[in-house]
RNA sequence: GGAGAGGUGGCUGAGCGGUUUAAAGCGGUGGAUUGCUAAUCCAUUGUACUCCGAUUAGGGGUACCGCGGGUUCAAAUCCCGCCCUCUCCGCCA
């Protein structure tokens, strides 16, 4: 959520951005006009009726007659429980369209509609040279047993996968790689959150009102399965002013859960886009002065991963037609998968500026005493399934046999090659 | 899931329709006093929205006693619904 005190004085140099973006800015001054004259009216009679009461307290102490002056205050309270009723209406109505106004991106930026304005800031490593036809995840994993996906669409549906065996210990052994080296390395403290929160928690990051339909939604209890760390690791802190020192980094491995309700279709086969996968998110609340320091810091720390794992991935600067509604200014990472001849995204590092934490109420005290809205970031470090198609894709043999990087070999209890079952 | 108790400012804790503008204490801030520390004394004390003022200083108003409704001229106080915490019982990995 914006300052609305921002979008009066600067609307003029807002609206292009905001309306690029898919914002209605007119609409949500309209709003807000319209709140605060209802608001003045009826706090001005409000005003009136305490002083009354006030002033019959008195006399009836006093031994007097106030009929007169309370069916004066019975009328007026009539007119104001019907001005309240407006005052409700056009807050809810105001709320629901600041709500949909997304962020301002950063000025560095780049300007452009969608994917094709993104501009690469870097690329690490060459893609592997094969001197066979390599062949693709689903292939590896299927000749390797290390996922049933099958079987997962019997026992659930399309797009929530299975692992197995190796496959499965691949998955809780790269967990557990990331999260070592992000608390140990990196200096996060990691979390262990619920899967699964309420409503305005996915109001506070931004999820709600407008992603509803992306999400996958409890019966009975109005809860919420998360899409990603991200919302419960963000509203740690929500509707708090944090006492503790900034920065604070967290980091934590959830399961995530999406409709993908608008992707029907694509990439749709094998772990390439999914309803269910296992990532491990870092989160940080900073204070505003070096927020976009902490995105770079980040942004290393998610490319640390990569790195160590010996993989060949380019880094994004998003355009302002690609960056998610909350970001003011987004890196996504795509790793190289020389099976799908394609990179493919396992990461997103973000800086929200003051966006959620306005939305979630997310304070904190500075040097002179005064509460402030943090600054929320947070990056993949990073989405598995597509790591493992990446790894698998990249460390497959002529053999059929998959290498496992060095890093890793620890938490795979010292495994070193991934073979057919019986060899 | 059932029964009971409870949720008041940064904290402790009173108030249970109008002398409360939320008492009192603790804590915090500023000041006085004092070899230092401690003690004592004086003053001050939250959040959000909104209006006036010049986007200053400052001033006015509204709301906030777990959350949301309701009754009343007037609600922390009465009524209804919900949430949370504690104790006990039940169920349970």
């Amino acid at each position: 959520m914006l300052d609305i005190k921002r979008l009066r004085e600067e609307s003029d140099s807002l609206r292009g951005i905001i309306e690029a973006r898919g914002g209605q800015l007119d609409g949500v001054l309209d709003a807000d006009q319209k709140r605060r004259q209802l608001l003045s009216e009826v706090e001005a009679l409000k005003g009136e009726r305490n002083a009354v009461s006030k002033e019959i307290g008195k006399l009836k102490k006093a031994g007097e007659d106030t009929e007169a002056q309370q069916a004066e205050m019975r009328a007026l309270g009539q007119k104001i429980s019907g001005l309240d009723d407006d005052v409700r209406a056009a807050e809810a109505d105001f709320n629901d369209r600041i709500l949909r106004i997304p962020n301002i991106p950063h000025s560095s930026v780049p300007l452009g509609a969608d994917e094709a304005a993104n501009e690469v800031v870097r690329v690490h490593g060459e893609a592997r040279a094969f001197d066979f036809k390599p062949e693709t995840h689903i292939e590896i994993g299927e000749r390797l047993g290390l996922f049933d996906l099958a079987r997962a669409t019997r026992m659930t549906g399309a797009g929530f996968p299975l692992f197995i065996g190796s496959g499965a210990r691949l998955e809780r052994g790269l967990i557990n790689f990331m999260l070592d080296l992000h608390v140990k390395e990196h200096g996060y403290t990691e979390m262990s959150p619920p899967f699964v929160v309420n409503s305005d928690s996915m109001t506070g990051t931004g999820q709600l009102p407008k992603m509803a339909e992306d999400m996958y939604r409890t019966t009975g209890d109005d809860l919420w399965l998360i899409p990603t760390a991200e919302v419960p690791v963000t509203n740690y802190y929500r509707e708090e002013v944090i006492e503790a020192d900034l920065p604070i980094y967290l980091t934590a491995y959830t399961p995530c859960f999406r409709r993908e309700a608008g992707a029907a279709g694509r990439d749709t086969r094998g772990l390439l886009r999914v309803h269910q996968f296992d990532k491990v998110e870092m989160v940080k609340f900073v204070e505003p002065e070096t927020s976009y320091d902490e995105l770079e810091s980040l942004l290393l720390n998610a490319e640390d991963v990569l790195q160590r794992l010996g993989l060949h991935y380019r880094v994004l600067n998003l355009c302002s037609g690609d960056i998610s509604f909350a970001a003011a200014k987004c890196y996504d990472i795509e790793v190289w998968a020389p099976g799908q001849d394609a990179w493919l995204e396992v990461s997103s590092c973000s800086n929200f500026e003051d966006f959620q934490a306005r939305r979630a109420k997310i304070r904190y005290r500075n040097r002179d005493g005064k509460t402030r809205f943090v600054h929320t970031l947070n990056g993949s470090g990073v989405a598995l399934p597509r790591l493992v198609v990446a790894l698998l894709e990249t460390y497959q043999r002529a053999d059929g046999s998959i290498e496992i990087p060095e890093a890793i070999v620890p938490y795979m209890d010292g495994v070193t090659v991934l073979s057919p079952a019986g060899e």
